[in-house]
DNA sequence: CGCTTCAATATGTATAGACATATTTGCGAA
DNA sequence: TTCGCAAATATGTCTATACATATTGAAGCG
């Protein structure tokens, strides 16, 4: 390691951590037995340390000391990349088929279009993203218009509803559910599946500051996709 | 905010960028127009602006400055909890019954259960975690002895396999493949479903300091179990 | 013996200054 | 005009010090 000694330190650590070497629980050297040993100042030893609560590797408690943290629940950083990237990244072509579009008012019966349109109205989209020609991925979404009125007047032939929502309205929050379902009817249709085959169902909400923006479900045949998700335990 | 002061900047720019008021690109106040602003030393500000890049929020160039970032790929953090504490969070009884277990060596025909074994043993289980008596989800999976050999001697029906593993054989690496399935016969059978009913695959391998430990296959009835994915793009 | 109090300890936060490093910008020379 | 070099700038790292804060462990007291 020839660079920053903070990172130095934080990777020793983390590597006798990592190893087995010392186990969840094991006491950790203070921060005045680091400075001694890499005869550097507090603060160095500090941001090391500080990094690795971050990373949750270390729990810090006053007075006892820094300890191993016992790795709790799997937290994975899952990739949910834009459909676009994914296909094109395949080396396949990439188009989006608007199927069916419309501007109407929130569904006074479902709570949840209520929420969602916030008093506005709501834009409602279907279409199939398809990659090398073929149907890869069916998409149903609804959009507040009050959240993001300049996408009324979007082309969505250039530029995919995600990708669009993403470029104009930037640092969203967003919780997804992933789920399987057996393809109806019309899903076997638009993606040229069997009824019944097994689909990967991504159901997504999105925020900003509080305001639900817009809510879409991604379906995707089970044998043509998977998600991966990488981790270590807070890493 | 009556937080430590490194924490209020820190989230004072936040608020902002997150509002949309600082779109991505936008130039952030250099660190010493900060610190005058907040009458603060620089290694408060310092503090606070690196824990955004961490963050992801900001991007920060030597001599031209700090920007807001262009949220890219959504990352979000998604949580596979261990199987047990799952059903027990949700209040219902929870067993694991083991149906097979097995002590062979590798398949030589199958390059991933040789690269698993590593020269040594492996130690295949098969098994189904129960939620209130009725099958939750089927686990089929294979350990390197090499990797964990203190697993011959484990008794699953106190911990099940992957909870030993996590108190066992901490700070592991891993990789999740998602993906849906019409449930086989078999699978069917063993979780109480219609044959060709979707479920819900999480297919996860696991590393330690490179070495492969486990690799494990949990099928999931589709109708009853989703994944929840929550993120801010970085966040 | 149990309770309270107090001091020692290790971390948490912050300061003011210093030098290093990367990058932009502008100036000067080919 | 264009290329290349040098100065200005903003971040990156580090030091030495100081005081705050939470927690532990032990001393003291009823």
């Amino acid at each position: 390691m020839t660079g920053p000694l903070h990172q130095r330190i934080r990777s020793d650590i983390e590597a006798r951590i990592r190893s087995g070497e010392w186990a969840p629980g094991h006491r950790a050297p203070t921060e005045a037995e680091l400075l001694a040993e890499y005869g550097c100042s507090r603060m160095t030893v500090n941001k090391a340390m500080t990094a690795l609560v971050e990373a949750g590797l270390i729990v810090r408690r006053k007075r006892a000391g820094s300890f191993v943290a016992r790795p709790k629940v799997h937290a994975p950083v899952l990739n949910i990349p834009d459909i676009q990237s994914e296909i094109v990244a395949r080396g396949e072509t990439y188009a989006f088929r608007l199927l069916a579009r419309a501007v109407r008012t929130a569904d006074r019966d479902a709570p949840e279009e209520v929420e969602l349109a916030a008093g506005g109205k709501l834009l409602a989209l279907e279409g199939v993203h398809d990659a090398g020609g073929r149907p890869f991925a069916l998409e149903r979404r609804l959009v507040s218009l009050k959240a993001a009125p300049e996408m009324e007047a979007a082309d969505f032939a250039r530029v995919p509803p995600g990708a669009w929502l993403l470029e104009h309205v930037a640092w969203t929050e967003a919780e997804s559910r992933i789920s399987a379902v057996n393809a109806d009817a019309d899903d076997a249709r638009l993606l040229a599946l069997d009824e019944g085959a097994a689909c990967l169902v991504v159901d997504r909400r999105t925020w900003r500051e509080g305001q639900h923006v817009t809510r879409v479900r991604q379906v995707f045949p089970g044998e043509a996709y998977d998600l991966v998700a990488r981790f270590g335990p807070g890493a």
